[in-house]
RNA sequence: GCGGAAUUGGUGAAGUGGUUAACACGCCGGAUUGUGGCUCCGGUAUGCGUGGGUUCGAUUCCCACAUUUCGCC
């Protein structure tokens, strides 16, 4: 069986949807987010404690496995689930975004795109049949197609070419897309040019792809902007099937395109934010290097049900942080992903009791309010 | 007691008779969006032990004192 969506309903008042994936490594509900990690392991956490911040779904890097330890060895173990021993759903980015982080335009070319190594320095090409094979052998559930992620700002005339070469690439990689347990994404460029995006949704939905990501987004757009992008995207994507936004995970941007009819998010942020001592909470987010926490015994939010907001006090977090424990790191990653999940179950909730702009509109008044007055 | 050396921010320290006292760490802030993990960007000594003196001008030269330290008796 591959991934699939099933749609159970929609927001009366928005364009908000409330479903259900199926995978061969149990169901989730969505509107999800879902963590990153990147080489097969979200950074500090181990698979029981994502279990316990409840990721429905885990992202892993198609980019980096190629490199270390190599697609062959984790097809060996058995999978990448056997490989890390999580027995959830797992997606794999195509390395599509390496095209954007790492390439210069003119590493850009029809076949693929041109990387140097940066583990060693070989030169090495990746094409959209190279990244489906990897993404094969890794035995993911959802695969993407690989694409090309443009930056912004850039001229409608690059977006026209490129879109064009992602549809292409997302052909191409069709054909050679072997493995019959995993369902395959087209991805969704154009930047803000609705048209664009209309006419490269159109040519995708042709393709029938088992589920659609929103791509191009995240990359230093304005937020309007980013909107705009989704809204553009999500009017001309088929209702049968999932909806992801790719890279988003700012917890009002979470709010705003579930709204707009987005059903998946990920994002490095919860566990970059841990890594360097920032919390999310009700009030926004806060820095606990702060010196304000030194002597602050209460948890980072009295009604989370993570295990560090259960049992740590900010000062203990603080000084973990400071003294570059990565305790500290392990403790504010759990907490954010949990932050970023029971957001997700807020959000459900509110698309079955169809007050989700009432939802919104609380929560914008907390998360900026507050921390504006501090 | 005698002789020498030293005294620069929270710390280690560089430096010069003349506009804003280097750098590092720490500290205080900020950033971070399909992760090239442990990064990047700001701020941080109105003052160079104390008191005098020389000089147009002294953290820099001179004197005294204080403190630290080394050696000798």
């Amino acid at each position: 069986m591959k991934a699939h969506y099933e749609l159970i309903k929609n927001e009366k008042n928005t364009k908000a949807r409330l479903g259900i994936m199926h995978t061969n490594y149990g169901d989730f509900e969505t509107p999800m987010f879902m963590p990153v990690g990147t080489q097969a392991t979200v950074k500090t956490l181990s698979p029981e404690e994502l279990k316990e911040v409840h990721s429905g779904i885990i992202l892993a890097n198609t980019y980096h496995l190629w490199l270390r330890p190599g697609e062959d060895v984790v097809n060996k173990a058995g999978g990448l689930h056997k490989f890390m021993n999580w027995n959830g759903p797992i997606l794999t980015d195509s390395g599509g975004f390496q095209v954007f982080s790492l390439s210069k335009p003119k590493d850009v070319t029809e076949e693929g795109v041109k990387f140097k190594n940066h583990l060693n320095g070989d030169n090495l090409i990746l094409t959209p049949e190279k990244s489906i094979e990897i993404q094969n052998k890794l035995d993911s559930d959802i695969a993407m197609s690989f694409d090309e992620c443009v930056g912004f700002p850039h001229t409608r005339k690059y977006i026209e070419d490129s879109v064009e070469r992602t549809l292409r690439w997302a052909k191409r990689g069709k054909l050679v897309h072997k493995n019959e347990k995993q369902a395959l994404f087209g991805i969704v460029q154009g930047a803000e040019f609705e048209d664009l995006r209309k006419h490269c949704c159109e040519e995708l939905i042709k393709m029938d792809f088992d589920g659609y990501s929103i791509g191009g987004t995240a990359v230093g757009e304005p937020k309007d902007v980013q909107y705009m992008q989704v809204e553009y995207s999500c009017k001309y994507l088929p209702v049968d099937k999932v909806r992801y936004l790719m890279g988003v995970g700012d917890p009002i941007d979470i709010i705003e395109n579930t709204i707009r009819g987005v059903d998946i998010f990920d994002c490095v942020a919860p566990t970059r934010l841990a890594r360097h001592g920032h919390a999310l909470t009700k009030y926004g987010k806060i820095n606990l290097k702060n010196a304000k926490y030194k002597e602050d015994f209460t948890p980072i939010d009295e009604n989370c049900d993570c295990y560090a907001c259960k049992n740590y006090t900010k000062s203990y977090i603080k000084h973990l942080i400071n003294a570059d424990e990565t305790f500290g790191a392990r403790l504010l990653s759990i907490h954010n992903i949990r932050y970023l999940t029971k957001l997700c179950e807020d959000l459900r909730e509110a698309i079955k009791n169809d007050t989700i702009l009432d939802y919104k509109e609380e929560f914008i008044k907390n998360y900026y309010g507050k921390e504006k007055n501090k």
